[in-house]
DNA sequence: CAATAAAACTTGTATGTTGCAAATTTAATT
DNA sequence: AATTAAATTTGCAACATACAAGTTTTATTG
C-alpha cells in the first residue's frame, strides 16, 4: 500500500490541480507561474532576472514575458542594477506586495484547511517530512538542481 | 522556520521542475501530462474518456486532443464500450505498457535516490506523511475534488 | 414510434505558453 | 579600438488550453 510512486504521482498530481487557476486577488488573476515569480521576488533581495529565472527553473526568454505581463499588470518593477545596467533587478510594486500577501493569506488559509484534518502530531510529523523531503530533492543530482532553499552551492558549477 | 507555505511552495516548484520534460523512453518523448495519462490508464481499470479526465482533473476538450496525441503515437487505444457506443474506453497498447513500465521504474529510480539521502527512520516518516496530505487533500473541499485515490464517494452527485 | 432532450466526445477557433535562434544593449578583455 | 561575453528581448513556430458549437448514440416522453 506504501507505494513510493503512487503516493508521489497523486500528490505531484493534487499540486497541479492547487494551481489550476491559482488565486484571484482584487480584480487581479494571477497562474501558479505568476504567483510563485511574485513570491520569488519579494522573498528574494531584489533579484535580476536570471537569478530569478535560474531560481524557479523557467526559462530566460519565457520568464522574460512573463515578467513583462506582471509589469504590465503594475505588479512588478524592473529597474537596471546601478552596478552593471545590462542587469534589471526585480522589485514588486505596492499593488504587487499587496497582492502577494494576499495570495499567501490565502495559501496558508487553504493549507490550515487540509491540516485540520490531521491531528497537531500529525501536523509536525508532515511539516517536518516536507522539510526532509525539500532538503533531499534539493541533494538529488538529478531534479531541482536550479532550485534553492536558502543556501546551497554558489561556487562554479560544471565539472 | 517551519513556515508552512515556504515549505509547500518549494515542494511545489521543484514538483513541477520534476515534470518539466519528464521521461523520454526508446523514442518516445512524453511531457508530465502524458505520463500521468499512461499511468492512469495503466491502473484503471479501462476508463472511460470522461472518468480519466476527470480523475485527472483536465478539461474533456484538452484531454481528447491528448488522448489523440497518444493515439497517433501508438501508445494508447480507445475502443467504444459494448454497453454503451458514446463511450471510448481506453487502454495502452503493448508499446503503452512497456513505455508506462518504464517511466514507472524511472520515477522509482528518481525516488530511491531522494530518499537515499534519508535514513530508514526518516523515509518511513516521509512516505506515511505523504500519505497522510494526500488523505487530507482529499478531504479538502476547495481544492483537488476530482482527484480520487483508490476509493471515495460513488454515489450519485450533485445534491 | 417519432420528436426532443441529454450524454460522451470531437472540432473550430482564439488566446496563451514555451523555447530555440537571432538581435540588442552594455560590460569586460586584449 | 576591436573582440568576446553576459543579460535580456524579440521573431518565430509548435503546443496547450478552454469555450462554443457540432456529431453520434442513447434516453425520455407524449
Amino acid at each position: 500500500m506504501t507505494n513510493k510512486r503512487e503516493l508521489f504521482q497523486i500528490m505531484t498530481r493534487r499540486f497541479g490541480l492547487l494551481g489550476k487557476n491559482c488565486c484571484s486577488v482584487g480584480g487581479y488573476d494571477l497562474s501558479a507561474a505568476q504567483s510563485h515569480i511574485l513570491y520569488e521576488i519579494d522573498r528574494g533581495r531584489s533579484p535580476s532576472m536570471q537569478q530569478a529565472a535560474d531560481t524557479l527553473g523557467t526559462d530566460i526568454t519565457t520568464f522574460s514575458r512573463q515578467i513583462q505581463s506582471l509589469v504590465r499588470m503594475g505588479l512588478v518593477e524592473k529597474s537596471p542594477a546601478p552596478s552593471d545596467r545590462r542587469i534589471s533587478l526585480l522589485s514588486l510594486t505596492t499593488a504587487g506586495k499587496f497582492v502577494a500577501a494576499s495570495i499567501d493569506k490565502q495559501m496558508n488559509s487553504y493549507l490550515d484547511e487540509v491540516f485540520s484534518y490531521l491531528t497537531p502530531f500529525e501536523r509536525e510529523t508532515v511539516l517536518r517530512s516536507i522539510e526532509l523531503l525539500n532538503g533531499a530533492m534539493a541533494q538529488s543530482s538529478r531534479c531541482c538542481a536550479p532550485v534553492r532553499d536558502e543556501a546551497e552551492d554558489h561556487s562554479g558549477n560544471e565539472s
